[in-house]
RNA sequence: GUGGCCGUAGCUCAGUUGGCUAGAGCGCCGCGUUGUGGUCGCGGAGGUCGCGGGUUCGAAACCCGUCGGUCACCCCA
């Protein structure tokens, strides 16, 4: 520990990365975002912060999310911000602003990875601050667009490696359809004599979240209430079969889960969650779902639909981790160029700087130590070549070049070093 | 926000009913090889036992508090 009681600590619940785990996080983050670019998805990035009504009115004033999460202050000029808590509410925020639902070309497909922020209590796949890799699809209302989303999130899993996963997919109507079997399972509550407490509570945001309640004896009650499904229009319908019949014809073993309820209010119709077996609570690795009302919730005056998804990258490393995925120290260079002789020092800088130049990845400790410490370190940094500039061949224009796999090696004229390990590296 | 469990070297951990200068493995540094790593041998560095208080002749161990971590509830990606 030496010192590090001096030091301040990272703050609770903000991961940090480093080697190797860190190489582990990109390949998961750009395996997402190239399975997003496969499908015509452009990279967006919107700001870490957002005027606080941003989410407010797109998440939703009534979810937990917004209520109880947020990391909001007030900056100079005593304007309320938010460090965003998910994507969709600034990208979406962000295209209207640019105007693209009168631009044309619609639906336009934008990618972003980035960082998000929600104050919770840290465990086991939920950090304060995560990473999400998400993609939105805005400006199309055929459900072939949902089809898209949720397969390319599927793939994108798949992918990334991740194995076990399940998809769950439900419809939750349109705004109308919500809001009439809201009132109704309400009707349907108000009926039920000792609901536990935790029913009573989250009635009056979400009665719809009564189904998530753990409570002895709820799951018979719930099994008995109304079902959100009798309540989902006609049209709503048909284009779920819709989603539904484009996935299975794909093979994507899905499950209809009739209480898949995302927290969020934007959602509208599609919703799903893929969930990685070999997580423990935290098993969804992704969610997303159609949000038709989003636009206007903020403000714009006419309908903007929209479907996507996010992904959670610190969640889909640590499956990959439980399936056994432990990174292996990918090599730090391919060449370390050794000193032999304080004098030389100039001369292995200059050598170093030229690989480099060259593309070959290439590392040095000339700080003194001997040859025999500069061989460990080119050992740990999992260099293939050892470049050593000795006197001897120093004085013959060379350098000794050592394969350390091996154990051979010759000397090379200095002018011929950048040749040679290229071709060297050919063989 | 609520609850369970855990804090001993860089890491993983041991420390017997409270009792010598607090240990191991791995890692690190050096030497064996004053110009050669990965193996081996030898040596070395490194610890306010999370922190504060209490009990005791004596605390890493027991008690209280506190901070941190972790898992679960909740929520969600």
């Amino acid at each position: 520990m030496a010192d590090a009681g001096r030091v301040p600590p990272g703050v609770k619940g903000a991961p940090d990365w480093l080697p190797p785990d860190a190489a582990l996080f990109d390949a998961v983050e750009a395996a997402f975002l190239d399975t997003a670019r496969l499908g015509g998805y452009e990279r967006v990035r919107t700001p870490v912060f957002e005027h606080t009504e941003v989410f407010a009115r797109g998440v939703g004033a009534s979810t937990d999310v917004v209520q109880k999460e947020m990391y909001t202050f007030a900056d100079k000029g005593g304007r309320s911000l938010t460090l965003r808590p998910e994507g969709t509410a600034g990208v979406v925020r962000a295209a209207l602003e640019a105007g693209v639902p009168r631009s044309g070309g619609l639906p336009v497909k934008y990618a972003y990875a980035g960082e998000f922020f929600r104050h919770e209590r840290p465990q086991a796949g939920r950090q304060r601050q995560f990473t999400q890799v998400g993609v939105e699809a805005l400006g199309g209302t055929d459900p072939i667009v949902d089809a898209e989303v949720v397969l390319l999130g599927w793939e994108a899993l798949a992918r990334a490696g991740v194995r076990d996963v399940t998809l769950r997919l439900n419809t939750l109507g349109d705004r109308g359809d919500r809001g009439a079997y809201s009132e109704r399972l309400n009707a349907y509550l108000d009926g039920v004599d000792d609901l536990p407490p935790d029913v009573e509570e989250r009635r009056a945001l979400n009665p719809l979240r009564a189904f998530d309640s753990k409570a002895p004896g709820m799951a018979a009650v719930m099994a008995a209430a109304p079902l959100l499904a009798d309540f989902v229009s006609d049209a709503a319908r048909e284009h779920h079969r819709t989603v539904v019949a484009l996935l299975e014809a794909q093979g994507v073993p899905l499950t209809h889960d009739p209480r898949l309820v995302r927290g969020l209010d934007y959602y509208t119709r599609t919703t799903f969650e893929y969930q990685a077996a070999t997580l423990g609570a935290q098993n969804a690795v992704g969610g997303g779902g159609r949000y038709d009302g989003l636009a206007e919730d903020l403000g714009w005056p006419d309908p903007f639909p929209g479907v996507g998804w996010a992904l959670g990258v610190d969640r889909t490393v640590l499956a990959l981790r439980q399936q056994g995925n432990v990174a292996p120290r990918p090599p730090r260079v391919t060449a370390f160029v050794v000193v032999a002789g304080s004098q030389l020092t100039a001369e292995a800088f200059a050598t170093a700087a030229e690989l480099r130049r060259a593309g070959v990845a290439t590392d040095l400790l000339a700080d003194g130590r001997g040859v025999r410490a500069q061989f460990k370190a080119a050992d740990r940094a999992g260099a293939r070549w050892a470049v050593v500039v000795g006197p001897a061949e120093a004085a013959r224009g060379a350098v000794m070049l050592r394969d350390l796999a091996s154990g051979d090696q010759r000397e090379v004229a200095r002018a011929a070093l950048v040749s040679a390990l290229e071709t060297a590296a050919q063989e």
